[in-house]
DNA sequence: TACAACATTAGAGCTAACTCTATACTTTAT
DNA sequence: ATAAAGTATAGAGTTAGCTCTAATGTTGTA
């Protein structure tokens, strides 16, 4: 697919798609077989790796904590222990943002409490 | 306590400190029997509120959130109705949030048992 | 009393992550 | 054949969130 059919599948601007492919997070191909232009198409990896890319965002990693996840996830080029290490340091980095986010969840429940006893 | 002291307290740097008060998320007092300077006194909930910027910056609230977030805390300015509101909209977003994590943590464990099989 | 350490304000500078504009070429529909 | 719509590239502009500098004044210690 081309670039706008990856930006209305995924809701992320034809912009931010060539920002990211600048970034490295995403890799369009040239098809050899044509020769009157250079559009870049886009297979369904890229559209994976957009998802993935909004998602981690949302959580608060930045695009370049995202790159090394994606480097992991596809490279070929990395070892498979810097791999794991890399996806380890993730996953706990995910397992404290779970714990804040119930402590906040936590917190904002108790303060539905003390509002609704009238305590402010 | 006195700008210094409440950065030490939180890790949070001095200039940091000042730009949230001038964005309003947080609130030194000056005091009124101290004539010579215009220092700033901070309590106990400005050590709070660093804190809760803190962790909710870290799974990716803005500021801006943030600051509404605080306003419902702390402020009685606002309407009952309208701090509620504003909490279940953030205890809405945190689910969503650990729901990504969540998920996010399952696809890195695949990713893992798909190195360790070799897929790559 | 000197001087280091601390305070304030104003404003400049910086990085991340977009977002937009301009230019120019290609494809598609009429 | 021509106009509308799509594509690429280069680079400028924007916003959030800091981060730093300079100027100036205050406090605490030797």
């Amino acid at each position: 697919m081309l670039i706008n059919e990856l930006s209305n599948l995924t809701g992320v601007s034809k912009h931010t798609i060539r920002f990211y492919e600048r970034c490295g997070l995403i890799k369009g191909k040239r098809k050899l077989e044509v020769k009157s232009n250079n559009y870049y198409h886009y297979d369904d990896e890229a559209v994976e790796r957009l998802e993935l890319i909004r998602d981690a965002k949302s959580v608060g990693f930045t695009l370049h904590e995202i790159g090394n996840l994606i480097e992991a996830w596809y490279s070929k080029k990395l070892s498979e222990n810097k791999k794991f290490t890399i996806l380890d340091e993730k996953i706990t980095s995910i397992d404290n943002k779970i714990k804040e986010l119930k402590e906040m969840k936590k917190m904002l429940a108790q303060c539905k409490k003390e509002i609704s006893a009238g305590i402010y």
